[in-house]
DNA sequence: TATAAATATGAATAATTGTTCAAGTGTTAA
DNA sequence: TTAACACTTGAACAATTATTCATATTTATA
């Protein structure tokens, strides 16, 4: 990212000085913006979404998961990893088989938020 | 994407074939959840997550806009298309200047439960 | 009318990312 | 030990995307 600083600044900027000062204070952190930024990006996604909303259902492993999305192992596999990292999934082992589960109570509440949105607005697929 | 079927298909879905099923039956269908992904990419880029925060606090310009986060005219204006798309920001004209504020009720709801899990999951910018 | 201001837009570029493929663990069973 | 199974991982590729730059467009003003 390129450093600016005086660029671009126009002449309402000094009519709208104190709503945008009132504004810059009571930002969260630029970490707390990032990593909230960082959570959705992992929700931005069909295959996430869809495992996290099978695995709401039932605990799953990397095969059934698999088969359900008729995507390979591998695919699975790897988005689980960043479903993990997100801290949103947890897995238990039982012989050779790796059994997911949801690590978060909230994660169906910030998908009803998110389809109420999608209902009011009759979002429409590839508009 | 590649049209997949009986492929990785393996021994313990026999086992789980039940709950696997059960799980498909109830899954919303395929539009819904892409659309809810598609949503959620929306809110998985700091620049656009610091804009809705920001509107979220008072009407603002293009203007001030780029120069409360420190960016171009343009980058702001592209990413406000973005939000404009999404249904999550409306605007007004005055004269030269657009005003744009928030289109949707619920952003600082879906906000505030992203909040909840990076503070419960003390999650780490970077890891 | 000409100029400047505020914003929008299109093309280009760099960076990120999801899937595939191939090869790697680790566990169970023959 | 060998083979099969469930899963993981790394590299490669294609696709998407955020920003920049240059160029419109629209409105106000001189």
């Amino acid at each position: 990212m390129k450093e600016r600083d005086e660029l671009d600044r126009c002449d309402c900027n000094v009519i709208h000085e104190d709503v945008v000062n009132a504004v810059r204070e009571k930002m969260p952190s630029e970490e707390n913006l990032y990593d909230l930024a960082e959570l959705f990006k992992v929700f931005g996604d069909t295959t996430r979404v869809k495992i996290l909303w099978a695995l709401d259902e039932a605990e799953m492993c990397v095969c059934d998961l698999a088969v359900l999305l008729n995507m390979t192992q591998s695919a699975i596999s790897h988005q689980l990893r960043v479903l993990k990292q997100a801290r949103l999934v947890k897995y238990r082992k039982e012989g050779k088989i790796v059994y997911y589960s949801l690590d978060d109570e909230h994660i169906k509440n910030i998908f009803d938020q998110g389809l109420i949105h999608i209902n009011e607005k009759h979002w429409k697929r590839g508009v």
